[in-house]
DNA sequence: TTGAAAGCGTTACCAC
DNA sequence: GTGGTAACGCTTTCAA
């Protein structure tokens, strides 16, 4: 690592025998003087010179950062979003920042506030809620933002949303379809905004197919396979069941775990499908049907839209609803 | 969003009526008087003022902002060291910046040169492979870096490694231990770092055992859950085994899905035990053993490293290496 | 203790 | 076209 003073725009000036507003020029391309150009950029090989990134930014007012904020990057559908939104980004030369902000709604709204502090160009959020501060801080933010999830309509920000509640009445009539009656949901917390809408969803999907709604039926868990299997236990150990739906692929592996402990025969006694699309499913066993949210998908479109404005655009606030779609694998055959 | 003009440390002063030197003074509590904090943050307060950072960073010299750079995030020995290292930065007030280089060693110079910008303090990277030019750009960085993964013993950088050799070896004695005498070996790709170390110790362990090294045992395929299906398939149509060593959980993952496949159990007839002890190790049907190589620990090693030499420390540097440890679960019983 | 002023390294305006 | 120079918003030295 090297001490070393740093060459500035200044010494590339000298080197080059130029004024520091010909060297600008000739790196950010304002010039048509293609000798000059020749000799800036010889001395800027000459001195080592790289321009930084940091008074620029002070300057010009934009950084080439835009912060990716979620509860937690260890949840696989983050994770398809992150892989998706780094490379849209890096792409057009942004860096992206990453905020786990966990489940701490406070740390969410402290990443709102800190963009104030203008290290980004553009924020990516998936709230856990939406709470009144949320929407307070959505109206008046000083870099464009686009959320992912749920929002009121009337809050001015670019949303992009999964249908969810679409997506697991998907599953139930999926289910329904492939000969089960007695359909279980495994849900995850019902305060949170998937957990509610994956209820909706179900029940929605048993009306669709004119199946009857049964509490016993239901369980809730958080969204981890321990929960899943706990939930699972709970509702085999009260009601039997011919189908099970989990609320996320990681629930519903854990209750695939529970059925096979149970002797229960995937998918010939006990059809089992999961939420997300993610890794789990593919390589549960057998392998895991699963409603796909479209997570990757809604990354990108996210970083999309964000690029879009960073861009000046200033057409209303777009609304993007990312359909939900089957992955149907041989748990549910 | 709005488009208001941000205030400045000028309109604190203003209001406040003080000069900015004593509002920065009381900022950042480089002052004795109180009141005169007590002035400045109602001021502050009262504007709404948030300082900017790129002004900050631009006079003290310092971003606040760190950088993790690996191949692709979606690893999920990569994704475990994120979920350690951006806890730990952001305590001490640190934002992440994440870098997915994917396969391309270029790309991952790209990385070292771009810290000359002067965007980040330090920066925690994982190389694919080290190069010559890693080698000249890691000994002459701008900022303070950590490599995670092997390293040559004269680059001046501080270390953190994981032990995949020694690792490989204890899944084969304890696969010798569980009763097996013809353990089959799925390895990565031989010429990456991880695959060469893994073959290693999977031959040093045959040895340890007192068993014989037979080729026919060793199948190479990617990292992935595919190539583990495909190794395993080639492999039972060539051999028998009583256990199967996988270079990592994907690959042994998709190992157990061959053998249930071929009516194989796991464990009586074939033990299965993979690497890195992911997710999908544990949520694998049986829950399947895996050598862990220390991915979380490896990640909070380097964060912590690299905060050290943030504050200042001029030691030499440093070597860490991160034991390997053993998960046993059904798959090996 | 406080304020004036000099930078930090750029970009961009404005004369020439 | 080119070069001086004034910002950008802050921290910090130096006098008072």
């Amino acid at each position: 690592m090297s001490q070393n003073h740093r060459p500035t725009i200044h010494e590339v000036a000298k080197v080059a025998g130029v004024s520091i507003s010909s060297v600008s020029r000739a790196l950010n391309g304002n010039t048509s003087n293609t000798e000059m150009v020749e000799r800036v950029n010889d001395a800027v090989r000459q001195v080592g010179y790289v321009p930084s990134v940091v008074a620029q930014s002070l300057k010009t007012r934009h950084t080439g950062q835009i912060a990716f904020a979620m509860e937690d990057i260890g949840n696989a559908a983050y994770l398809a979003m992150v892989r998706e939104i780094q490379p849209t980004l890096r792409d057009v030369g942004y860096r992206l920042l990453l905020h786990s902000t966990g489940a701490d709604v406070e740390d969410e709204l402290g990443v709102l506030d800190s963009l104030s502090q203008n290290y980004v160009d553009g924020l990516v959020l998936c709230p856990l809620r939406v709470t009144e501060r949320h929407v307070a801080a959505l109206r008046d933010t000083p870099v464009p933002v686009v959320v992912i999830g749920l929002l009121p309509d009337d809050v001015p920000v670019d949303n992009v949303r999964a249908d969810s509640r679409v997506g697991a009445g998907m599953a139930v009539e999926h289910l329904y379809e492939a000969g089960a009656r007695r359909i279980g949901f495994i849900d995850g917390p019902v305060d949170t905004v998937p957990g509610h809408a994956r209820y909706e969803g179900y029940r929605r999907g048993l009306d669709a197919c004119g199946l009857p709604f049964d509490e016993e039926l239901v369980e809730f868990a958080d969204f981890q396979f321990e929960g899943g299997r706990h939930g699972a236990r709970s509702l085999l150990a009260r009601t039997d069941v011919d189908a099970i739906l989990g609320a996320n692929d990681l629930i519903a592996v854990g209750a695939l775990h529970v059925l096979r402990e149970l002797g229960r025969s995937v998918p010939d006694d006990v059809r089992v499908i999961g939420m997300d699309d993610t890794t789990v499913a593919a390589t549960g066993f057998p392998p895991m049907s699963s409603v796909s949210l479209g997570s990757a998908d809604r990354g990108r479109i996210a970083a999309q839209l964000l690029l879009r404005r960073l861009d000046g655009d200033t057409s209303p606030p777009e609304r993007v609803t990312v359909p939900p779609s089957l992955t149907i694998r041989e748990s549910t055959l």
